[in-house]
DNA sequence: TCAAAAGTGTTGGCCATACACCCATGC
DNA sequence: GCATGGGTGTATGGCCAACACTTTTGA
């Protein structure tokens, strides 16, 4: 049953999920790290992630890592896969592939510590790339593939949503577009834009009291997924090309 | 080495990559597909595809896969990671895990069989999901999958220009467009579009002359992968949303 | 001269940006 | 009143679909 083709050369490889999971806090965009509690890369950070087990899919190991890491249920956020990473020296360990996921959630509790990591912490994205310890295996790279993909959904599909609480206003919202993309946006336009997009908000009738100034419109995330038309970065945004194999 | 976490439940998995070969050849979209030679499926059609080696990246082994099955090198065409498919009953011999790729090429030589293969052939697409016989495995659901993104990334990428052989016409260009998205376009506007986005086309100083007409300038293919602006499909077209993790 | 395809010009409408301005509230 | 953010109105400019029109060839 498990042999497949034993063929030499074909040897059957370890298959892990590893996640970005990012959120907006204290207006800085952050992402979950732990830090890894065995050898290779001991006490380096790195994305939370694990073995795949038996009878299930990657997107229930993905799920599932989750929990373990987060306390976090995976109804309340957004996830999807983002892509394989096989370099067959990515981990010193052996033959280990493994496929990236994405998650995108609202202000989320502080972590408890999952079985393979000794702690696990928000760190700004900023922080981990000029920070001093770089992340361990080829975790940079998938964070980076992961920032450039959640910066793309926000033009064409309503996961900024997925990063608020609800209920939330629409000043909530341009605040995620601001944070993840980094730079201002027009409030009256940005308002226009999304209030007139098809069921991306949907109100509550309720209005939230700011500490000071006129109360907002408070809002549920609506049933569309994608964004008509798309909410696009204007300006000379460096957009990379798709991701194409190159020979040799 | 190759014990990375010898638990039970963490079991070592196969992992093969499947091939979506897109071309257009006579006015219709089509897909190589083979004849499965083995059980499961014998008989039945599948996508080209195989096991992992060694040392080998996802990447090579879908070039190299994309060589044995078509003998066409992977400098002509275009080859990127679509996404992982691993329903645990996915194939019935076990617990295998694919990587799905995209690949467009331009009218390709009638392919010769592989190795696993007792025969690979062109097939239209319409006929594939209309034909009586169906796909292998979960292969009708990556080819779905790979048709959207073809399309999608027809309007924000430079790859339509990989289903051109070189060099080619404004006019061959705008027919796979044409084709692809199953929608005529206007020849002027369309014209207009393409020859202003930057380094997407670069003129040979060449002219081809139909069989009849106005003999029509040649292009080669420019370095710009991206396609700004990009080319929008017009009117009521129904795009799926991203394909997302639902807990339960 | 006709058919066919390449290629150009023009126009009207839509939409996005920029920005002025009003609204509602706490202090 | 005034500061602060929410929210509305509007005009200018750019882009795009539609389509009329010209050009260049083979037959």
């Amino acid at each position: 049953m498990i042999d497949v083709t034993a063929k030499p050369g074909h040897a059957p490889v370890f298959v892990t999920v590893d996640l970005v999971i990012l959120t907006v806090r204290q207006d800085v965009l952050q992402v979950l790290l732990i830090e890894r509690g065995n050898e290779p890369y001991l006490g380096f950070p790195a994305l939370p992630g694990g073995h795949v087990r038996d009878g299930e899919t990657l997107d229930q190991a993905a799920l599932r890592e989750l929990g373990e890491e987060t306390g976090v249920d995976g109804r309340s956020l957004h996830l999807e896969q983002l892509r394989a990473y096989s370099d067959p020296g990515r981990d010193p360990r052996g033959r280990v592939i493994t496929v990236a996921y994405l998650a995108l959630g609202p202000g989320l509790p502080h972590p408890t510590a999952g079985t393979d990591a000794t702690a696990a912490r928000w760190v700004p994205v900023a922080d981990v790339f000029d920070g001093p310890v770089p992340l361990a295996f080829d975790h940079a790279g998938i964070l980076r593939d992961a920032l450039e993909r959640a910066r793309s959904q926000l033009e064409h599909t309503t996961v900024a949503a997925a990063f608020c609480a609800e209920p939330f206003t629409v000043g909530d919202l341009r605040h995620i577009y601001e944070v993840v993309w980094g730079m201002p946006l027009d409030p009256s336009n940005f308002r226009r834009k999304v209030t007139n997009a098809d069921s991306f908000l949907v109100p509550t009738g309720e209005r939230r009291h700011p500490e000071t100034g006129r109360p907002a419109a408070l809002y549920r995330r609506g049933a569309a997924r994608l964004l008509l038309p798309p909410l696009l970065r204007s300006g000379d945004v460096t957009r990379p090309g798709p991701v194409v194999v190159t020979p040799h």
